[in-house]
DNA sequence: TATGAATGAGCCTTCATTCAT
DNA sequence: GATGAATGAAGGCTCATTCAT
């Protein structure tokens, strides 16, 4: 049996993306998880201190997921379309509660630990950018770690823009990924 | 004395920005308001239903300072100039609002009333995109509509990780500011 | 167009019927009648105070439906019959409305207007068995007066144990009549 | 201490019948029975779902004083007269309560509860009536069943018409009692 | 008379949090 | 550590009633 702390994180995300965080109560999550009412506080000390847990789960999915079939022998091009790719394919599975967490964390004093958490996307992005301006691939006038963030920012609010309207509507999603990915290309001076 | 239902969405927008959406209570609208509990009622059936009222406010603003000082004589890079600006400006003013607006709307059955009330704002950079690509300005490769969309989405992510994080730091917005815009001119491939 | 104060009543009926006392409110009375919420207060001091207006249209219909077919050249028994099957049908029609009207009435000062408004109805089944006495067709032993409030409350109850479970169930409806109206031709001690 | 649900039950009977169901609300009811406000939906969804509660309430008081001095070795006659006399007494203890109640259940789904609830009352008399007609005491031409539901209907419109007028003739009440019985015996065609 | 926007007292209800077991 | 019945503060919401027009 999962540890209590995992199937409060587990019960959480599941409820959030079934009905939005405001109407999920604590006693939702304890019911769903199969645990008392008292065991939450043993753990997280009120609903908002649970975000910065989740937007970690979400981060290790996705930095798992990049990492799995991530070769760092390809072209940037490549990598940076995979890199798109999972970022929508998380941010599909994921779609409601993305936004909400991570508003949920802006309107709260646990918005540092949101960098905390993100920072190492933001470094491996960082990381793959400063590897290709060596190589000349990419043009060395931006600054990698300013650019990760905004890479970030722009995928998301892309992949946003689809999956918060319609979850399953893969062509359309497509063409945005495609865009996507030009802009990049374009914005990065990468030749095809 | 103003219009009960504009009383109401000021006294939101004020509130909200001061404490956050969620511990913005109903009765704190009405009291800073000055009208009566039951007043609420009679314009808006919950605290989500605002959320529509709120966008359509804060797009107002935003267009409203952008025609201001729109100019269709300047360069395409100039008036891109204008509109980064622009948003990052609105996104100063409204910086806890806009996330959570949004956010707020995500988790609803309103989300689709979002895309109508942004909808001018798209037009308006779609048509100056058009505009461009037939003086030969930016690449014919992309597709002004769902470029306004991005471009909308990365602008506003970019000003959000600046403003949410600290609010006066204007050397880092100014930054940042900087970087998008290149990030853009790039993306569009303006010769500057 | 009709009189407000009979529109106030109608509509009150109507609703209470479909949806109960408690749930229908003042609001939704002038909605269906179609009047302003003010005017209610010129005909009504309240929701209770309608009560009594309510009872007595429906021992109105009573009495009107009970006269239409009334013959006194009949048989006491054949005028019994008439009456029960009077008061089911009123009861079956306004089923809902006739106990929580008295139930209404009885937590209330209005309870004694209840006794008022049911009086000719006392009366003229007094006076019916008083006559039938008299030719010896009813035992002498009975207070007329008396066994025509009982006479009432029994059929009432008799209809209403029928109609509250099961609105449309005739064979059902017409055992129960039967039943009731051999029980008082026993108590009455009338020969068939 | 009584259990908590208990205290409930028994705040919210003393309540309606001081001051009507309607006018008692859930925090008149947990203030009297010194509980908090949310113990109350730990045990009833609403105020409409205590009156199951409290018919089973006072049909346990009926059965129990019923069954507390009923001899089967007395007759029919005087069987009948103890019924009919603890009906009137319960009626009068809890005058206010009884036609309230059931409106309040008859304008809800908890209708049928009504039914279930009163089932064991329905039985013991139905096995009186039955009993009584294999001796030949009462007339075979009934069925007891239904006897007993027109019966209790009878006496309880009975009990009601004396009470809710005025509690305490108790020289009205005897008379009605009186002729209630004489009906009955006439009815059942019992000889004294 | 008639109107209906506005009122606000007070109810219902929720739910984070506690604590004795 | 784990439990879950109990708490009660606080917010949402209703709706009878008023009053200026």
């Amino acid at each position: 049996m999962m540890d209590k702390r995992e199937r409060i994180i587990q019960s959480a995300i599941k409820l959030f993306q079934e009905k939005g965080i405001d109407k999920t109560t604590i006693s939702d999550i304890v019911r769903n998880a199969n645990i008392a009412q008292g065991t939450f506080y043993i753990y997280f000390p009120s609903k908002l201190s649970l975000m910065p847990a989740i937007a970690e789960e979400m981060v290790h999915v996705l930095m798992e997921r990049i990492k799995e079939k991530m070769d760092t022998k390809n072209t940037v091009e490549q990598q940076l379309q995979h890199i798109i790719h999972v970022i929508f394919e998380v941010n599909k599975q994921y779609s409601e509660v993305q936004a909400v967490v991570y508003a949920g964390l802006a309107s709260s004093e646990h918005i540092k630990e949101w960098e905390i958490v993100y920072e190492p996307c933001y470094q491996m992005i960082s990381q793959l950018l400063e590897d290709a301006q060596e190589k000349g691939e990419v043009t060395s006038t931006i600054s990698p770690k300013r650019m990760a963030k905004l890479l970030i920012g722009l995928v998301e609010s892309a992949a946003e823009q689809v999956y918060l309207y319609d979850h399953s509507n893969e062509e359309e999603a497509g063409k945005q990924k495609e865009a996507v990915q030009q802009f990049l290309l374009d914005a990065l001076r990468i030749d095809k």
